[in-house]
DNA sequence: TTAGGGTTAG
């Protein structure tokens, strides 16, 4: 075989490879012209195709491949299996990485400098902290341990699997970091929830910063909800002279999104050179989080305009806005559009299912969804106990929580905040108290303020009006509008007049620009018939410039959903098509 | 060969 048809021969095995769905047969046609033609003794081709093999072959087969290219050739170096290494570390399955790694050690094949970064990799996806000692341990024998990738991946593994100790010694032991040591700490301290250190270490670069450096650190702005923070990094993004890439640009717009900046981030999409799948999601699960879920459907209608399809991902997202707008038909349509494209199932996309199901009404379809689901996690958990809860099974909801609790998931504190809906919900008060107490007592988790609201408001409603503000006195954080707001609400129901004028008194000491106190007020004056002091109250607010923000309820009936203004049904009722409209929009767009 | 972007529950 010629070199030329050699290449045009590699360049198509290639092409055949990078097929999302190459089928085993094919593979194996493949595989035998690979051996024939000799281009396994260019050893890099070979490398290359080892890369590609855990994409589109089963384990045992990719394995045996690799064998026997080793057996043909007489290899007796560790290309191919890093290479093999890596294709699994970035697959679904990364402990077969390390199970490649295992075998080549069996082999007597010795690891080299690229080997060890590669499997530390699949470390972090899979096996955690205790391989990576075992791993760590080999490379110093193997003299290793000096190598600068091999540090920058160590040092990474370790933050990663919140050994943050380890992996601060490693990293200041270095005699040389380059920007990736730096970038692999700063990222880890993200993923790990230290945005105080990762800010810290980014400050005290000493290295110049890249791409990747900026992108971990305007996640770790964006996740604690810090604009100053986004915007100075987005100034020094400006300055670098590295220019904005694809991955970047849409690290910015997240974070304008997750700081709900909505402006700068519709600025920063408008002015991305490409926008990819990533950009779109971004895109439509901010304006879900940004309580704007008739515009991310809106979004989700042009991104299919543009010839982008969704993914697993983006539809998780719209379900949550299918959810929030309680459109039941768009909420179906993209279930079906799920089973119709193959669309990957995922925990996160189950949940989202669970979840828009029950908002839209079906709680029934929404427990087979949740019993259908093969992986649970404490989110799908969560948003079943939150379902029950919402509809008012109380009983059933602690059911479930025993359940969860008897597989041996942990709860966290959003389980507790849909147990205490539960009980609230269906007047179970000495339950409410046992799982409020549980909390701290067998869980380590201290109750938020939003806790606490829960355990106001179910005490409150079954007139244990004392009791609740004896918890507000006790609470370790101070007690917002929402607290008191539940308290008055109480109060208000059980015609405790003593105790209001005592709220009432706790609400002027607030923070004079939350309008929810205004608003409480005001409602409450009127409650009494005090006309006079309502009057001030509203006047105060027109002249702060302080405006009330309308509540809305949206209520699906047959295919047409309504919206109404919260408190003043009567006047105000509005009927909009919201569901016809979004999912007229999907319609449209279906056939594309 | 090592570091970087979007997802569910509240």
């Amino acid at each position: 075989m010629s070199v030329a048809s050699g290449q045009a021969l590699h360049a198509a095995l290639l092409r055949l490879l990078r097929r999302p769905r190459s089928s085993r047969r094919c593979f194996q046609r493949i595989h035998a012209l690979l051996l024939t033609s000799g281009l396994t003794v260019d050893s890099f081709a070979a490398a290359d195709l080892a890369a590609l093999l855990p994409a589109c072959l089963p384990p045992p087969a990719a394995f045996a491949t690799i064998n026997h290219i080793h057996r043909i050739r007489r290899y007796r170096f560790p290309l191919l299996f890093n290479s093999l290494i890596s294709g699994y570390a970035r697959s679904d399955r990364p402990n077969l990485g390390i199970a490649v790694y295992k075998t080549m050690l069996a082999d007597g094949i010795f690891p080299d400098h690229y080997t060890f970064p590669v499997v530390l990799k699949s470390c972090i996806e899979f096996s955690g902290v205790a391989e990576a000692k075992q791993i760590h341990g080999a490379s110093v024998k193997l003299c290793f341990a000096s190598d600068l990738f091999v540090q920058n991946a160590l040092v990474h593994v370790y933050a990663i699997c919140r050994e943050y100790d380890d992996a601060r010694v490693l990293f200041d032991e270095m005699p040389l970091r380059d920007v990736v040591s730096w970038t692999g700490l700063i990222s880890a301290y993200v993923k790990g929830g230290l945005y105080r250190e990762a800010l810290q270490l980014f400050s005290s670069m000493d290295v110049a910063r890249n791409a990747a450096t900026f992108v971990s650190i305007l996640v770790a702005c964006g996740r604690f909800g810090d604009l100053n923070g986004g915007q100075m990094v987005h100034a020094l993004v400006l300055k670098h002279e590295c220019g904005l890439n694809l991955v970047a640009g849409n690290a910015l717009l997240d974070m304008y999104l997750k700081c709900e900046s909505l402006a700068e981030a519709k600025q920063i999409f408008d002015e991305l050179p490409e926008r990819d799948i990533v950009s779109w999601t971004s895109f439509i699960s901010g304006l879900v989080q940004c309580k704007q879920p008739e515009q991310a459907i809106d979004m989700f209608a042009s991104m299919r305009a543009s010839g982008v399809e969704p993914d697993n991902v983006t539809l998780s997202s719209v379900l949550s806005a299918c959810a929030s707008l309680g459109s039941l038909c768009s909420g179906r349509w993209v279930h079906e559009y799920i089973h119709r494209n193959g669309i990957k199932w995922d925990v996160h996309l189950g949940t989202a299912l669970v979840d828009m199901y029950a908002k839209c009404g079906c709680l029934d379809i929404a427990l087979n969804t949740f019993s259908e689901m093969p992986f649970k996690n404490v989110s799908s958990w969560n948003a079943v106990i939150g379902a029950l809860a919402m509809h008012g099974h109380g009983r059933e909801a602690l059911g479930y929580f025993e359940q969860m609790v008897g597989i041996g998931m942990n709860p966290n504190e959003v389980t507790f905040l849909a147990i205490l809906s539960a009980c609230s919900h269906s007047g179970l008060v000495e339950e409410g108290r046992c799982s409020f107490n549980l909390m701290t007592e067998s869980y380590n988790l201290p109750p938020w303020i939003e806790h606490y609201g829960c355990m106001v408001d179910l005490l409150g409603r079954t007139g244990l009006l004392e009791e609740a503000y004896k918890l507000i006195q006790t609470m370790p954080m101070r007690p917002d509008v929402h607290i008191w707001g539940a308290l008055l609400g109480a109060c208000k129901a059980h015609g405790n007049q003593d105790l209001l004028q005592e709220i009432l008194n706790h609400l002027l000491k607030l923070e004079p620009h939350e309008t929810g106190v205004y608003v409480l007020l005001s409602n409450a004056y009127a409650a009494r018939g005090r006309w006079a002091d309502v009057t001030r109250v509203r006047k105060l607010m027109r002249q702060k410039g302080i405006k009330k923000e309308t509540g809305i309820s949206i209520v699906e009936v047959d295919g047409e959903a309504h919206k109404f203004v919260v408190g003043e049904l009567q006047n105000l009722q509005e009927d909009i098509l919201v569901a016809s409209y979004t999912l007229d929009k999907l319609l449209q767009l279906d056939d594309l």
